[in-house]
DNA sequence: GAACTTCATAACGATCTGTTATACTGACAG
DNA sequence: CTGTCAGTATAACAGATCGTTATGAAGTTC
């Protein structure tokens, strides 16, 4: 016995109802189409599905029973209408990021908080990586948006970038160093306390060495390197280490009172944080949604950084 | 965005084999069908459900999602296929029986849970009533079944009878009564004890007072009336109180070896214990199946008692 | 018992389904 | 690189089914 689950959804509406008028308007279907149906069902079942005579309809065991099946299908159909209704706003879906380690700790991941709160239904699958993997992962499909900080000679051919973050640097350390009371430090001075170095790969470290150098270190005295954002500030809260960081990075931290910035000037890379996507990528509104919160909450980033400096100046 | 369930059921088919052709075969459907739904389904929705040139097919995610719900319809239908198969052997439904409250009590709940032992989805609701309320109660399709006495002569018009035990009441005390003592009691002893009345409506009631008449009693002493089997039951065994019973119900009491007939001979009502159902019933599978099981069940009952007589005669 | 509501049936056009036949595409082997 | 192969998409068609309107039948209510 094999049913068409149209039918059991219309038994399902009739015993709902309690008449096959109703049952009918339920669905928006025509009278007709639906006592036609139940006489059929009838015919195939072999037994009664309703009282006869009886009003309001009275559904026999057999009938109940199946229309509890039908109901689950048109609860389900009915999810289903709303889960594509849903989709093609962006408010259901996933999406699937991926990013340089310490940009997404310290600020992604609160944002995709931020962004849960009014698209609950998304979820959101995050993953690390450099620019080279990341390129790769778009290409294969794998993340549906990268955000990474990229040089301004970097090609992506079949990418899309959307830069969001100016490249800016800074050298950070724990809140209580000693180079913070020096009321200008040289950065000859800097090469006297130990280094950490963020993990290989980063671009960061290129910055690094780079810096170094420039301050005339003959040798890079690295301490530590290798470890996350989490790693790095819980090592800095503990010695008088510096590290190079990106200044967004260190700022998103200023509440927790624990690192913060020296107050020297290193040079800016050439390089910004850009939101990467696949040109081609298949279109996704939820992806959509969420890659234009991730440049919002940037902009506001940008302009709290920028109201934070006039407020230090003026503060000055 | 409204669905026909069908065709999520296909998608879900596919997204579960991994393959339009695996899909097709799962439902009996050929490879094209299954096709072109999933086509029309993408044109519908707007959005690719499936990663296009991948094997085996990868859905993505709102395909898998939507996928989900087909596979949530799929299974309701094949359920409610299934339930029709266990309906129309009598495997599954409700069979609503009324009786007599010392017959259900003493051998039909019994009955009912043997046979659930073999159709655990049949539900059996029961209820309680003399010949008159049962009657009116099946004609008013109350209840599926009754079982209770009739008189030879009601008529009962528009109802099938089945007899499944024929009439014998015996008197029942406790096994500890000094009657049990004497050799061959003499009816009018039985006068000296107290007596039991069954519950007013009860056949039995009347039995009892043309015996105590018969006897030779000039007014009958009732000392308890009204309870039902269990409270009847508890009764004798805390005096040495009498009552008619049918032999059926002391029978099945036997194993508690609390209650037990006396051997004394009283007149057959002319009566017997029987099946009643509609003659235009609507047809029921598992009502059919537990009648069958009741007659059985009684003929087995009718054997035990034949050959524990006998067993009892050879003992003497 | 009359008015009213609800359900069943009939007839019909449009749509959709499932079929076979066939062309196309990606995967794999040599 | 190319031929084969399995799987998928497309085309065309016959038949079933759906949903509709119109209308008759049955039941409920006052």
């Amino acid at each position: 016995m094999k049913f068409d689950e149209r039918h059991l959804i219309q038994l399902a509406a009739v015993v709902k109802t309690g008449g096959v008028t109703e049952g009918a308007a339920l669905l928006g279907l025509a009278q007709p189409a639906v006592s036609r149906t139940l006489s059929m069902l009838e015919k195939r079942v072999g037994e009664p599905l309703f009282v006869r005579g009886r009003r309001p309809l009275q559904p026999t065991p057999l009938g109940l029973s199946l229309a509890e099946h039908g109901l689950v299908m048109l609860a389900a159909s009915r999810k289903a209408s709303d889960l594509v209704e849903s989709f093609r706003v962006g408010k259901s879906g996933v999406v699937r990021i991926g990013g340089t380690p310490f940009f997404m700790d310290a600020l992604i991941a609160g944002l995709c908080a931020e962004f849960q709160a009014s698209h609950p239904d998304v979820r959101i699958d995050q993953s690390y990586g450099y620019f080279p993997d990341l390129r790769a992962a778009l290409k294969a499909d794998q993340i549906d948006l990268a955000i990474c900080p990229i040089d301004i000679l970097d090609e992506g051919s079949g990418l899309e970038f959307q830069q969001i973050l100016p490249g800016r640097n800074v050298v950070a350390c724990r809140v209580t160093h000693p180079l913070l009371l020096k009321r200008r430090p040289q950065p000859s001075h800097l090469l006297d306390y130990p280094w950490i170095a963020p993990p290989p790969g980063s671009p960061l470290l290129a910055d690094l060495r780079a810096l170094l150098l420039s301050f005339g270190a003959t040798e890079i005295k690295i301490r530590y390197s290798g470890g996350s954002l989490m790693s790095v500030i819980n090592y800095l809260k503990a010695a008088d280490a510096l590290t190079i960081m990106p200044h967004s990075v260190v700022f998103a931290q200023r509440k927790e009172k624990t690192i913060t910035a020296l107050p020297i000037t290193i040079p800016h890379p050439e390089r910004a944080l850009a939101i990467l996507t696949r040109v081609d990528a298949p279109h996704s509104p939820a992806v959509d949604q969420f890659a234009e919160f991730v440049r919002s909450g940037f902009q506001n980033l940008r302009h709290l950084i920028k109201r934070h400096e006039e407020s230090v100046i003026w503060g000055l």
